[in-house]
DNA sequence: CTGAAAGCGCTTACAG
DNA sequence: CTGAAAGCGCTTACAG
């Protein structure tokens, strides 16, 4: 089978190139008559635009790409991965194709297989951004090539920069002032990279909170980032540093939080309080079930398109701020009560 | 910054456009003199090539196109993630590029933005498919469209067909043999939706080893693809129902069956077993640990890549068939002890 | 070692 | 309502 282009179509249906573009455009200022024609030759053969030629005389893609940043190898989240599939879902609903790219903050631009390359060089029309830090050098680029783009996480850097974020001050300052008042008041904090602002932002809101809400000891603990550093973690800090409650940024950490916990033999929540970050579903299945701070992935990543689809779709270059700083809900489950 | 084409990098260096063309693409047939001179220019300028116009005349896009079946609206698991993980990083170790499509099994070509469209529409070079059934109309229109491409999961309908699997026939087997001679003869064999050739694979391999090792109750539930569906089956049937050993097709949903039957007030392993399949990091981490059948992740991503990228090179139209079936290995944990 | 020219498969003002 | 022609930004035989 041979792969006909728009002028073969042409010929096949005895109309100009141009009448076959116009039908598939849905242009409305063709004929009726002719329409049907070149439709009946287009569904008889199969025929399918080539994008790539439409995409390079358009010079719009209809492509957006994500990074993910890898932590240095490792695999993303249950969290990413649901993130992942609702801007999937809203792209697909809006036209747009999803590229994702292996990419993170240690970027190299010399590798030209490297998606922060692959934008500049017209491959999508925009970018979202997960796990931005400070001085984030795939912002300066992005910033400089004038791609549109869109950051997961508050971009405290950038006067014009648009981002979409949880209130993550907030949900540190909810997480610690809801279990102080349960009177857990010694509380471990277990918390991601420190550079990540989303981090930040927890570790400063659940300060607040201990001290605003008197709590007796605590302790943040940085770098938590998998299962297994969390279980090591607490295996080893727990019995120097006991605490009555660990908050977890992360859920999935929590897992690994439990099995040290289990393996020390404290119960919870009779011993000592859990609770999480991301209310991904996996919480209603441990057991305990674990309390966990909610965030909304649907609007989420609807404000995630939205920014990033004004963008591209905006005339002039330069558009004012955007910046969306979602609510979230606290899930109380048996692992704090 | 107005974007440059390689005319304007020609015109800055005083050469033509084709030696810009055959310096980018390190042709050795440019006097070093020239190659820098041109160099020079590009890095001065942050010039990018037009990867879309360079697509379009070679006809090539450097580009995979995953497909990775939803569950009509579910995300995908943590199976599917460490997958594509490794697909990724592979594709990128080859210079391609990865699209996923959240397009299914029940696809719709009349829609544009569905990935099969885009994929005959030229977007991509090649196809990889996950969760293949029987018939599978999304292989009829790939080998329709001569589009190379490769399944994860036997494809048993196809003459031509090129496939990588795990050997889930003896996964099957071998875990109904294990738990048996480990004295656990009453087996529920929970699993996903029959439609999928992997789950009628592994349900045959299990039947015959319940057959051959004397199991003295078997009993197979389908459509148990969620946590969710695995934690109310098994608190729903297991009273009536009661068995020595839940072997779960995939961890994911084993964390459901611990729920359930901690809920039930049985202990694991002492009154029952649990086995898994996948072998996924949390594993170590729930209580008791989950027995499971790992995957070889690293060589299951290899070969698929390996053959989708040999197709795509190919010069001649058909290929021979290309079949990998790989090994796996049981790891022992505390869940059947 | 280097260049002029054609062409990949589309879209789009501009005429008619 | 329809068509001839130019052009998006590249690559590639073919000459020189």
């Amino acid at each position: 089978m041979k792969k006909l282009s728009m002028k073969d179509i042409a010929q096949l249906s005895g109309v100009s190139i141009k009448t076959v573009s116009r039908v598939l455009n849905n242009s409305e200022q063709v004929k009726e008559e002719t329409k049907e024609k070149v439709m009946a030759v287009v569904r008889e053969h199969g025929y399918q635009r080539n994008i790539v030629a439409k995409s390079l005389k358009e010079k719009k893609t209809n492509t957006i790409m994500i990074f993910i940043d890898r932590h240095k190898g490792d695999y993303w989240g249950i969290w990413h991965t649901r993130m992942l599939n609702e801007i999937m879902r809203r792209a697909k609903a809006m036209g747009y194709k999803v590229v994702i790219s292996p990419s993170n903050a240690e970027m190299h631009l010399e590798d030209e297989t490297d998606g922060f390359s692959l934008l500049a060089s017209g491959l999508a029309d925009g970018a979202v951004i997960f796990d931005n830090v400070r001085n984030d050098v795939r912002i300066d680029f992005l910033n400089k090539h004038e791609i549109p783009y869109v950051v997961v996480g508050k971009n405290v850097d950038e006067a014009g920069s648009k981002y979409v974020d949880l209130n993550n001050y907030e949900a540190g300052y909810m997480g610690g002032k809801y279990l102080i008042n349960k009177g857990y008041d010694s509380i471990c904090f277990l918390v991601g990279r420190e550079e990540y602002i989303v981090t930040q932002e927890r570790v400063n809101g659940f300060k607040a909170a201990a001290k605003k809400y008197g709590a007796k000891d605590i302790q943040v603990i940085y770098g938590i980032n998998t299962m297994k550093k969390a279980y090591e973690t607490v295996r080893r800090n727990h019995e120097g540093h006991p605490c009555t409650a660990y908050f977890v940024s992360g859920d999935e950490r929590a897992i690994g939080v439990y099995r040290a916990l289990h393996e020390l033999g404290i119960d919870i929540p009779s011993d000592i309080a859990v609770l999480g970050i991301d209310n991904i579903p996996i919480c209603d299945y441990l057991y305990p079930s674990l309390s966990s701070i909610s965030q909304p992935i649907e609007s989420f990543c609807y404000y995630i398109m939205d920014i990033l689809v004004e963008q591209i779709c905006e005339t002039t270059s330069r558009v004012e701020d955007k910046k969306v700083i979602l609510p979230f809900e606290l899930i109380e489950r048996e692992s704090t009560t």
